[in-house]
DNA sequence: CATAAGAGTTATAACGATACAAATATGATT
DNA sequence: AATCATATTTGTATCGTTATAACTCTTATG
C-alpha cells in the first residue's frame, strides 16, 4: 500500500494517519495518555498494514533481545531428552515475543564459555542449562552478572533460583519399592555421572528404598548412564556374568541412543549375558519419550516428561525475567505416570 | 576502564584513541582507505578493551540478523534425527557469526506459517527446512520472496536450490542387494510418507533393486515410517503373520523413539510374530546414531550420518547467503559407512 | 607559488524504536 | 474574556552501526 515492497514501521501508521510516530509507538502499547479513539485508529491500521516491530529497532533502544537461550552440551547423545527439550520450551514461548536460540559446548572446554558469551554480548535475555552441578559455576556467574537463567536440575548453593527437576529420589524408591514386591533382594543401580546434582539424589533414593525394605546393594560403578551404549552393554554383561550377580536393576536414566542410551544398552547387555529380563531379573527404568513404550512387556517403566520440563523452564525463565518471586518458579515433578503391570500383549485391532 | 560495567562501543575506543567512529567502524573492517598504522591501534584497542559489535545497531543499519532458522515439526518425535541436525548446523555456524535459532510449526497448521513469519519479521538471514515435497510451497514462497534456504531433501519444482539429501534410491538398491545375497526372495518396504520426496526415491530404488535380482516385492502400504512405534509393530506382526510374508525387509528409517522410532518398532513386532531376525527374516535398516549400533548382529545397518547433513546444510546456507553459485550448495550423500557383516560378539576387553 | 590530486579522517544522516520534555488543544473557572 | 488545569499529542535525543559526502592535510604539478 505504502513504500511498495518495504516493510511498515511505525512512521508509515503515522503518516497514514496523519499521527507522530510517538503517537503510534504508545498507542500500540496501550498508553492511557492516548485517547481511546486514537488507540483504536492506530491498532486499527497497524492490523491492516500487518505492522510488525522491528527486532532490532526494538532491541537496540530497550536492550531486550526477546531471545532466550538454551546452552547445550554436544556430547549429549540423549536425542529424545534433547528434542523433547526443545519442544517443550517452545510451547511455553508459544505467544510470548521470544525466540529460541541453541547455543552449543563442548563439555570438554569450560561449559562458562557460552554462558559468558552471552551475557557479555547480550545475546539473550535468559539462559536455560542442563547437567547441572551441586555447586555450579554457571549458576554463580548468572547470578553475580544478574543474567536470568533456569536450570535443569538443583544446585546446592545456598542460594534460590528458578527450576524444574525431576524429583530422582522419589523415582528410585519407587523404583526399589517395585523391584522388592517383585521379590528381588539384591539390586544394582545404573547411577547418573557422580558429579551432576541428580546423582545424589538417585542415590539417596535408591539407599534409602534398600533400607526400607531390607535389600542388598551390588556395587556397580564400572559406568554411569552417560557411557556410551556400547560400554554399558559390556558392563552390564560382565555385571550378570558375576558370581554376585543382582537380580534387580534400577536404571536411572531413560534414554535410547548414544550416550545415555543405556535403556537399550541393558538389553543387549542382558541378552548377551543370558539373562531374561521379567525371569532372571527385573528392571525398573526411566522412559523419556511421550508415546508408549515398546518395551513394556518387559521393562518396568516410570516416565520421566521432558517436554513438560522444557515447558515448565520456559515458563519459569520468563517469570523470572520478568521479576516474579523465586519461589513460583521452582517445580519438582513427582513420577506419576508409572507402567508396573505387564499389559498383555495389544490386541489385534487399535 | 571506560564507563565501568557498560559494553564497550565503537564511541568507547573512537574517544579512547581520539579518532572518530567512522573511522573506527571502518578500520575495524579493514578498510583501505585507513592508514596501516591507525588500523592497527584501533585493533589493538578493540582487543584490550573486549569490544564485540552490537547485534542490535548492526541489525538495525544493516538488515543482517546474522540468525539462521531451523524450522521443525513439533510431531517430529524422531529425537536422534533432530538433535543430531541441531549439532550438525552448529558445528558449521561455529566460528561465524551466525546463531542458530529453532522455530516450531504444527505439520497439522500451514507449514508455511513460520516460513512467512520470519520472511515477514525479517527473523533471520536464512532458513533450514526438513521433511521436504516434491512440490513443496515453502520452497516456491522463499525463491519468490529471496529468502535464502537451504533443504534436507530434494525437490522437483524445475529451480535450482542449495540442498542435502542422503541418496536414498542407492540405499534402497543396496538394501535389496544386499537381502538378494541372503538368498531372499520376497522383500518389503517401509516406506517413508508418500507425501515426502524421499518416498519416491526410496521406491525406485527398492523396485530397481528388485529388478535387478529378481526378486518379488510383499506389498506392505499399512503404514510408514512415520507411524507411531505402536502403530508399526502391530502392522510388522500382521505382515509376519499373513500367509504370504515376506523374507526380507527394508526399513527406510532409522529412528528409535517415538514417531519414526522405526527400528524398534521392528524389533518388537518380529518378536510379537515370533520371527527371530536373522533367521526367519532378516532386515537392512538404516541407522542415524553415530555411534555403532547396538544390534549389529540382528541388522543390517547403513548409516546415514544426520549430523553431517546439518554441517553441510549450515554450511550450504551461508553459501547461499553470500550468493555462492547454486552448483556448489548441492550435495548428494551416497551411502558409505555399511555394516553387512555380522560380526561377533564384542570382546570383553574394548 | 598557487593549485590539483590523493590520502586519510570525520561529521551527518539514517535504520526503528522509546523516554523525556515540551507543546497543543480542550474544557472549566473566575 | 482571560486564565488555568487537564487531556492529548508531538518533537528531540538516543541506542550502535554504516553509507555518503565533506573535510583536512600532504605532496606533486604546472
Amino acid at each position: 500500500m505504502t513504500a511498495r515492497g518495504s516493510k511498515p514501521t511505525l512512521k508509515t501508521i503515522a503518516t497514514a494517519l496523519g499521527l507522530g510516530v510517538t503517537t503510534v509507538s504508545r498507542a500500540l502499547r496501550d498508553d492511557e495518555k492516548i485517547s481511546p479513539r486514537t488507540r483504536a485508529a492506530v491498532k486499527d491500521m497497524a492490523r491492516k498494514l500487518a505492522y510488525r516491530p522491528s527486532r532490532a529497532g526494538l532491541r537496540l533502544r530497550t536492550g531486550k533481545t526477546n531471545v532466550i537461550s538454551l546452552v547445550l552440551d554436544t556430547e549429549e547423545q540423549v536425542g529424545s531428552f534433547i528434542s523433547e527439550m526443545i519442544f517443550g520450551i517452545m510451547e511455553a514461548l508459544d505467544g510470548t515475543p521470544y525466540h529460541l536460540n541453541v547455543t552449543p559446548y563442548s563439555r570438554h572446554a569450560d561449559p562458562l564459555d557460552p554462558i559468558r558469551y552471552i551475557t557479555e554480548t547480550e545475546a539473550a535475555d535468559g539462559i536455560i542449562i542442563t547437567r547441572i552441578e551441586p555447586e555450579d559455576p554457571r549458576v554463580r556467574y548468572m547470578i553475580d552478572n544478574n543474567m536470568p537463567f533456569a536450570t535443569h536440575g538443583r544446585t546446592y548453593m545456598g542460594v534460590e533460583h528458578p527450576f524444574y527437576d525431576f524429583d530422582n529420589e522419589a523415582f528410585a524408591r519407587i523404583a526399589v519399592a517395585r523391584l522388592a514386591e517383585l521379590g528381588r533382594r539384591r539390586l544394582a543401580l545404573l547411577a547418573p555421572p557422580d558429579d551432576l546434582s541428580f546423582h545424589n539424589h538417585m542415590r539417596h533414593g535408591f539407599l534409602r528404598g534398600l533400607e526400607e525394605h531390607g535389600l542388598e546393594e551390588v556395587p556397580f560403578t564400572a559406568v554411569t548412564n552417560d557411557n556410551s551404549i556400547e560400554q554399558i552393554r559390556h558392563a552390564i554383561r560382565d555385571l550378570m556374568r558375576s558370581p554376585d550377580r543382582p537380580d534387580g536393576i534400577v536404571n536411572s536414566s531413560g534414554g535410547v541412543s548414544g550416550t545415555g542410551g543405556a535403556l537399550l544398552a541393558l538389553m543387549a547387555g542382558l541378552a548377551d549375558a543370558d539373562v531374561v529380563m521379567g525371569r532372571n531379573v527385573d528392571v525398573v527404568t526411566k522412559q523419556l519419550f511421550q508415546r508408549l513404550p515398546v518395551f513394556r512387556d518387559a521393562f518396568h517403566i516410570v516416565h520421566e516428561d521432558v517436554r513438560e520440563a522444557g515447558r515448565e523452564l520456559g515458563t519459569a525463565l520468563i517469570g523470572s525475567i520478568d521479576g516474579r518471586p523465586v519461589e513460583d518458579l521452582q517445580t519438582l515433578a513427582v513420577p506419576t505416570r508409572v507402567l508396573f503391570q505387564r499389559p498383555e500383549l495389544p490386541s489385534d485391532r487399535e
